[in-house]
RNA sequence: CGGGGCGUGGCGCAGCUUGGUAGCGCGCAUCGUUCGGGACGAUGAGGUCGGAGGUUCAAAUCCUCUCGCCCCGACCA
């Protein structure tokens, strides 16, 4: 490809809106170009890309079994009734009306997909084990979109689906994809962990995410460097030092003004945080009013407690509404409180004499106890892991990185296809639903990972397996250097030949120009042809990730380009 | 959805406070010189100042509304 007629520009200057590195190379390099908040044109050069990536993903796929399909990105809203997520799933997902005025959707996965087919053609255990994918559009309304390609809107995934006929093949799918995945991120470039994870509004029974880790990333991991273990923090345990046993003290009420926070308490009496319990409020999608009791020094993992008291979406509580509970905001504890479930944190349950508050403005309360000075409803690990906590495995100190999510895998058994009615005729004789499983990896945010993960100051250096193309070449001299032209065309139309395409800088471009913007570009190899390589004995190869150069013979790289 | 910021030629920005002929750098076009690290000279093209309404003799500039984009938070297979 010659990069006089190929479908892009370099940008000088960094894109004003553009902070991660994976996006400001990406649009300065010419591979993306931004259409929306959250939407992205690939050019050429990123869809070559894209389509390397999707190989890889691809291959790994067909060699466990996977078979390519492809499922409509426009939906009947029908389909999404009858699994019941078209109410329960939020804006977030776009919804239309077509000419005939029937409800449509736009796909954000295909599980009911997947489940309708499933009904349609599988009748017997025999047609099962089954395992299908495709590499599709979804788009996800996402409230926010944020760091380029890497939170997008309409982004491709390759989605994949298990059928079993029961959760011991399952298990065995789910394994697969688990071995695949971690094939594909390492063909890929990408150093992802497998984390453990929260199943969220999928259901299901378990869940790894992928993750790279990277200070931009969303999600927060909590990794135990001794052992390996790993989870997101969403999920995690941690492991605290067990309170000290004391006996209980009398409740003894003491005057605090002026000392709503944690912070303030415990400087004004003269105590550690973890003397006192404090009390968080969130009202959850029934309206319901949760009280939730955490030792003074951590903090509530609100998808803990969400999946502890079954509840989809939290807000915080307004003032007024914990007044109605009988408890006041700043000096509150689930003493005398009412028309509220109480969670209490194991850690708070098991210790002894805690700082609270007396629920009157200006007053705490000295060795309260669980149990005996309130009762909780429900008793549950609901905090969130923090630095420095033991591992729930080896008990070593925890750390806290942020990753980026490029892949997930999800046990998600019957759900889809007991609501869709798809079962299979077993071996008993006896109707079974198909037990599922999906697994995603967002295409574009792979590149941008791999962008992440291999790039300098100058632009991108792709790993060899994703490179849009294997070499860049640069001739140097122009017009004026007919051998250099020749050689330079001699390369280029070997390697087309050979269906190894290269790109060829054939602007009329200053060598300053050329070579900097094939940094930035960022194919593996470089390759300069000028009067002084070929003076040389050749042409000058740069491996673009190590900048280690050298001259090598013509007929050594044209053997090169085109070696199948 | 809450908080903050920004919309001026393809890109990056100044001009706005204090209304008065739209500017700079890069890029682009033509010609000439140059040619291994973002060259130089000359000439030139290109802008409804995001949009609508208002104030005014006069609006990029002041006021109102609106659209879009970015960041933080909330949210999120």
């Amino acid at each position: 490809m010659r990069l006089s007629q190929l479908f892009f520009t370099t940008l000088r200057d960094d894109p004003a809106d553009a902070e991660m590195p994976s996006h400001r190379l990406l649009v300065r390099a010419g591979y993306v170009r931004q259409l929306g908040a959250g939407i992205y044109s690939l050019l050429p050069l990123g869809f070559r890309v894209a389509k390397r990536v999707e190989q890889v993903i691809r291959e790994e796929m067909d060699g466990i079994g996977c078979q390519e399909l492809e499922m409509p990105v426009v939906h009947p809203a029908d389909l999404w009734r009858e699994s019941g997520r078209y109410d329960s799933i939020g804006p977030e997902m776009a919804r239309f009306k077509d000419r005939a005025g029937r409800d449509m959707v736009l796909a954000m996965t295909h599980e009911e997909v997947v489940a309708d087919l499933l009904r349609d053609i599988v009748r017997s255990y025999r047609q099962l084990p089954l395992m299908v994918y495709h590499f599709q559009t979804k788009f996800r309304d996402e409230p926010r979109s944020r760091g380029g390609l890497i939170r997008v809107r309409e982004f491709v995934m390759k989605d994949s689906y298990s059928c079993d006929l029961d959760t011991a093949g399952l298990d065995v799918s789910y394994e697969k994809h688990y071995e695949a995945y971690s094939r594909i991120f390492e063909r890929l470039g990408l150093r992802a962990i497998a984390v453990a994870s929260d199943v969220g509004m999928m259901g299901g029974s378990a869940a790894h995410e992928f993750m790279v880790l990277n200070p931009a990333g969303e999600d927060e991991l909590v990794l135990c460097e001794a052992c390996g273990f790993s989870a997101n923090r969403q999920v995690a345990k941690a492991r605290v030092s067990e309170p000290p046993a004391e006996e209980s003290l009398p409740l003894e009420e003491v005057a605090t003004p002026g000392a709503a926070t944690i912070a303030d308490l415990a400087a004004f009496l003269e105590i550690s945080p973890e003397r006192t319990a404090k009390a968080i409020f969130l009202v959850d999608g029934t309206g319901r009013l949760v009280t939730a009791v955490v030792r003074g020094d951590m903090d509530v993992n609100e998808t803990k407690l969400a999946n502890t008291v079954k509840a989809t979406v939290f807000r915080p509580a307004q003032p007024e509404e914990i007044r109605a509970a009988g408890m006041w905001p700043g000096y509150a504890s689930p003493i005398g409180a009412h028309d509220t479930l109480v969670v209490v944190d194991e850690l708070v349950a098991r210790s002894s004499n805690l700082v609270a508050g007396a629920n009157r403005e200006g007053f705490h309360l000295r060795n309260v106890n669980a149990g005996r000075d309130y009762t909780p409803d429900v008793v549950a690990d609901i905090v969130a892991a923090r630095e420095g906590d033991g591992c729930p495995s080896c008990g070593a100190p925890v750390s806290i990185r942020n990753g980026i999510e490029v892949g997930n895998i999800f046990k998600l058994g019957t759900k889809y296809t007991q609501a869709l009615g798809a079962t299979y005729l077993g071996e008993d004789g006896n109707r079974h639903p198909i037990v599922m499983g999906s697994y995603g990896i967002g295409v574009g945010r792979a590149v941008a990972c791999i962008v992440e993960a291999h790039h300098d100051v100058k632009g991108i250096a792709w790993p060899e397996q994703v490179a849009p193309y294997a070499a860049h070449l640069v001739s140097i001299g122009g017009a004026r250097e007919p051998k250099v032209q020749a050689v330079a065309r001699r390369l280029h139309d070997a390697a087309a030949a050979a269906g190894r395409e290269v790109l060829w800088d054939d602007r009329d471009e200053s060598p300053g120009v050329k070579l900097t913007d094939a940094e930035l570009l960022g194919m593996p190899r470089i390759v300069t042809i000028s009067p002084r390589s070929l003076a040389a004995g050749g042409v000058e190869v740069t491996v673009r990730a190590t900048g280690d150069r050298s001259i090598e013979p013509v007929e050594a790289v044209e053997a090169w380009l085109t070696r199948s």
